[in-house]
DNA sequence: ATACAGGTTAACCTTTACGTCAACGTAACC
DNA sequence: GGTTACGTTGACGTAAAGGTTAACCTGTAT
């Protein structure tokens, strides 16, 4: 009984709510649980998920397959650290996490450079304000 | 003779051959004068332009289409600039320099609110990595 | 002079990320 | 208990941004 409906969770999130049906299709959201009538009930765990990795597609140009690919890894490591056993014994596994370790941070480089792009963008927006502004006051001048 | 041929500037522009061709098209990079034989030859300006526009492209989300909006506003600036007559006598053209500044003004905020969905996401990715290493660490542990 | 790399247009194809119906079931309200 | 609002699946549509292919032309290297 408890529970959001996928229309509050529509507006929550900023998503429609095809949007929303459409991740979970893919394996993006994790299905939520239905009442007896068969509608969808989420969390507030699902309206974060949601607004983060909007976010995180956003900010990084992540495709939906990307995003899938590093909430798998997430969610790995997540269930690693509850579980240790799941490790053991398992020497393909390092090789993964070293991969993980590595894109990670290569993502985070390119954040870095994300972040000067921005004030590349930024300054090119500041200038052409300065001369819409200017043009304006020319407007002014002449009446 | 003169110019870069399509392949160089697909080098230096990160971008492939049939993308050039297609934002020339499209109308977003103006068409470069030909050769004899009919091959475009391209100006280190072309190259220049496509740089800034794969990265505002990048940095702002923005699609095909609203480059070129802000493209021809600002090269309506340029023009103003250059040659006053071009604006006395228009007075729709005052509404929409106003139109323009408020745009880009709107523009200038989102990207705040970008670094900041930056941070965001920066510190997620620096949490994966964080748990990818001490994942990696317990591995050597029990060697 | 001929081979081969790289250029040209035009037409068609593809993928991503949803939007938009249609046809139907469910919950809430009066 | 009937209307109305909201939910469900499924199928089809589509806009953006190129990729791909074919059929042909150009330039240059041997």
């Amino acid at each position: 009984m408890t529970g959001l409906k996928i229309d509050e969770v529509a507006k929550q999130s900023g998503l429609t709510k095809r949007t929303i049906r459409y991740y979970e299709q893919i394996g993006l959201l994790s299905s939520p649980p239905r009442s007896e009538g068969g509608f969808r009930l989420y969390s507030e765990d699902h309206v974060n998920f949601l607004k983060k990795i909007t976010n995180a597609k956003e900010v990084m140009g992540f495709s939906l397959a990307e995003l899938q690919e590093f909430i798998k890894l997430s969610d790995m490591l997540e269930l690693q650290r509850h579980d240790y056993r799941k490790v053991k014994g398992t020497e393909l596994q390092k090789e993964k996490l070293e991969k993980v370790f590595h894109t990670v941070e290569e993502q985070l480089k390119l954040l870095e450079q994300k972040k000067k792009n921005i004030l590349k963008v930024e300054s090119d927006l500041v200038s052409l304000r300065d001369r819409a502004q200017a043009a304006l006051i020319r407007f002014e001048e002449e009446k």
